[in-house]
DNA sequence: TAACTTTATGACAGCGCTGGTCATTTTGTA
DNA sequence: TACAAAATGACCAGCGCTGTCATAAAGTTA
């Protein structure tokens, strides 16, 4: 029924030893016999037991995800990459919902940790841009890889995988100019989040490469929230001069500044163009659909845990300091047209 | 630095034998011992191995979550229950996205189970809802809970916990009612979802039981999805006399209506009122925030889990045939109002 | 109190695999 | 052909726990 190590030394004609020691790249194998071993493997479908992996190794084979994201598509696509990275390297994902505010969450990953006797963490923002969880996971020698906001690898941080939003942002703000905008409001998400800072820093880098000033009143702070996108709206709609174009810090603050647009008879995208960031399934189902750049979390996630492997292995060879970089991509939709008049 | 079996074993005095037997709600084991054996795992924070008791044992200490929904707060809320009532009763959660319509799904369950040596299964729609996947998964003896929309619980499936829809359907409509609405619609979900069926046989109900009789064509077939909120609410609100109230199957559904209504300055509630089902975040985020009714998926996951369980532990006293049934309460939020003329 | 049953507990092997140590065989090279 | 180097196997311990069976403690009966 279950088929063991012993199923396949028999098969592929060797010891338990060798299919070890080709389950672990271990040195010293022919290849012929790697690719029996493999062959043996594949036919009789074996997969070798994680716990027994787990109990008899010092080294371990799963993982850890935690999160505390308010946006469960997010964390389902993360997931999912992360899942399927795993299936593809014999790991096992422990997954783990917290409170990335409780006031012992830092030792709470450490016991996370060790009790699971994890490998490595993955770890997404809030988690991945707290210093004293990648501290205290440092000083009990973990490995971990973040996935941040930013858009140049730092030697520093060799275990990163960047999103560049930085360069997204430039470019959605481009393709606005190119519309022929220039009176564009900038709507933030949260303060804590470096992601919304990139994203202002690229939408301000794109307008002053026109050699437009960015209107101070045009940069309105809030939060990654319908409803913060809806009061952001209504207050830029209401200036005696308003902008022509909204440029809002991820969907749902679109979807809200859609909605205030909606409240006060301004035609999108014909007296207004609303742009989002994420493409989040509803920035599809909103009327009309929104453009917005495309993050692709799931491939983002597969990266991350990749480099996380390679880290864990030993027959990671380190000379290629790798730092996947991640560029949302511009995906234009309705919500944004032309400037006329 | 790992505490293991031994040491809570040394501490309190005891083989490890005795520990397992406390663990396991072994019979024959003096509650003396047994609380001398809990006080020293507490006092240690003992944490048993699921590795090791997975591989020592012919009991499993895992379960399986599979998962193909498309509404992402759904399937994190449940998988926050599962996870929870894994965590205490020291099993794993294994959890698998994968494709409900794949035509080798029951096999890539099987597989699954046989594989990762599941004590059991929870079954959220759609696999709830899929004949075959439980027939296979009783053919070869495994274990499994259903979520599934239902109001009377059957002798025939004891795995069940029921999500009462036809119930809150029923009262969500009383709401409307006693509103003073006649003139009520229902915005309908997927034909395929039997929650759909039950809250409309719910809605239906409520409206006899006035001596209502449901207009037909107030009876709206679509989709769990924004964009069919929309037509089928604009569809509606076209009518000579139009409805005074909208009952849509879920939220997002509520959210389109909504958002066809204020298209045609209809004001909510004002003139007229919307209510949705589900209680998902974005219900709280609409303007007004949507009148739903909230099923407690995080809970309705526990018990489920606890029901396996229950199911897969050998101390199990079969006699109470459990079929939790969930009723989703009425959540009465500014979208719904006295109907004034 | 002896003889016997029941209940409580412990000793020990083994789950499937890794990691180490050595011995042996095969291969490559001088 | 001789010899070093590479490839493989044999064997053992042990990861943390459970299952089985033997043994000790407690309870019962006459």
């Amino acid at each position: 029924m279950k088929v063991t190590i012993h199923d396949v030394a028999a098969k592929a004609g060797v010891s338990i030893k060798t299919v070890s020691r080709v389950m672990n790249n271990e040195p010293s194998v022919k290849q012929a016999t790697i690719d029996k071993v493999n062959q043996a493997m594949q036919e009789l479908h074996y997969q070798p037991s994680a716990a027994a992996r787990n109990l008899a190794s010092t080294k371990s084979y799963s993982i850890g995800y935690i999160y505390d994201n308010p946006n469960a598509y997010y964390v389902i696509d993360m997931q999912r990459g992360l899942l399927d990275a795993c299936r593809r390297h014999g790991y096992e994902l422990l997954i783990h919902p917290t409170n990335a505010k409780s006031p012992g969450i830092v030792q709470e990953v450490i016991d996370l940790v060790q009790h699971s006797r994890l490998a490595g963490l993955v770890l997404t923002p809030p988690f991945s841009e707290m210093p004293e969880i990648a501290e205290a996971l440092s000083s009990i020698n973990v490995d971990f890889v973040r996935i941040i906001s930013g858009s140049t690898p730092s030697p520093k941080q060799t275990n990163c995988v960047l999103v560049d939003d930085f360069t997204a942002a430039f470019k959605i703000t481009n393709h606005l100019l190119e519309l022929g905008h220039s009176q564009i409001a900038f709507l933030c998400g949260d303060d804590e989040h470096s992601s919304s800072g990139e994203r202002l820093a690229g939408f301000k880098a794109a307008l002053t490469k026109r050699g437009i000033n960015a209107n101070p009143k045009f940069i309105v702070p809030g939060s990654y929230s319908f409803e913060s996108g809806v009061q952001g709206a209504t207050q830029l709609l209401a200036l005696p001069n308003r902008p022509t174009a909204i440029f809002a810090c991820n969907d749902e603050i679109a979807a809200g500044a859609l909605f205030s647009a909606r409240l006060q008879h301004i035609e999108i995208p014909q007296q207004l163009s609303i742009v989002g960031f994420e493409n989040s399934p509803f920035s599809r189902q909103t009327w009309p659909p929104l453009t917005t750049a495309h993050q692709p979390n799931s491939t983002i996630a597969q990266s991350a845990a990749e480099l996380l492997f390679k880290h864990t292995r030993p027959g990671s060879v380190n000379q290629t300091e790798d730092q996947p970089v991640f560029i949302p991509e511009l995906l234009v939709r309705e919500s944004t047209a032309q400037l006329t008049s």
